[in-house]
DNA sequence: CTTGACTATGGACTAAACTCTATAGTTTAG
DNA sequence: CTAAACTATAGAGTTTAGTCCATAGTCAAG
């Protein structure tokens, strides 16, 4: 898949791509003959995560720790074991973060039925 | 409650919160004769607030929209309803992609269990 | 062949979100 | 009282994450 394709399938700017992989974010993509990149379906799969990753706060360097865990092979299980742990764990408090804040919001949406309720009770 | 205190308890920085003081994210804080800013629980819970969603990829300028609908009281309330749910949604959002992520090192971990069971199979 | 759409590159530029600097007043503990 | 820790300010500086610019090669349709 090359660059415009993957534009697409990804919501990613081609700059946004070429800065990505510039930072080792993702699997440096094959070339052909012409120069121009192709994108297999594991980079998409690291583009993809990387574009959720972002949505959610994660920093750019955090996103390369945990492509380096999903994506490269490089560790000893042992240590992936760990690590992905941990990343886990970050995830978990985020789940928690998100839910607070839902909690908030379902709170003053609350007491908005309430107070329409008092305007409407005889 | 007094700045260093309000640092320890927000976990931002001073000059970060003066930055968010500065560009209305917060309420502006009362003075002391002195000049010092106390901060009251309603900003402490703003900043409180300001700190989950900055965690979770929401922009200043989304966090801000966030603060105004929770704490302002200068939107009708079917606007504010309107406003909120939309939050809402966006949350939801935001769940669902965690959910993934989280799915995806699940799946990590339970691959590296599976390569540990293999190593110790008969 | 031509033209427009695609691709590439390196480096300059921008925006968002702080963080630091220089200066100076106030509070607190010894 | 003294010195260190606290507070304040405005504006300059830094970091992160892109985005743009200028240039030029490649592809595809007419």
């Amino acid at each position: 898949m090359r660059t415009k394709d993957i534009e697409e399938k990804t919501g990613l700017t081609r700059d946004t791509i070429r800065f990505y992989e510039k930072e080792n974010l993702i699997t440096i993509p094959r070339r052909a003959d012409n120069g121009y990149r192709y994108y297999d379906d594991k980079i998409i799969r690291q583009l993809k995560m990387i574009s959720r990753a972002k949505a959610l706060g994660f920093t750019l360097k955090e996103i390369k720790e945990l492509t380096v865990l999903l994506y490269s092979g490089e560790l000893t299980p042992t240590k992936m074991a760990g690590e992905l742990s941990k990343k886990r764990d970050e995830i978990d408090e985020k789940l928690l973060k998100l839910s607070e804040l839902k909690s908030e919001i379902d709170k003053a949406l609350k007491g908005l039925c309430e107070y329409k309720d008092e305007l409407n009770s005889p």
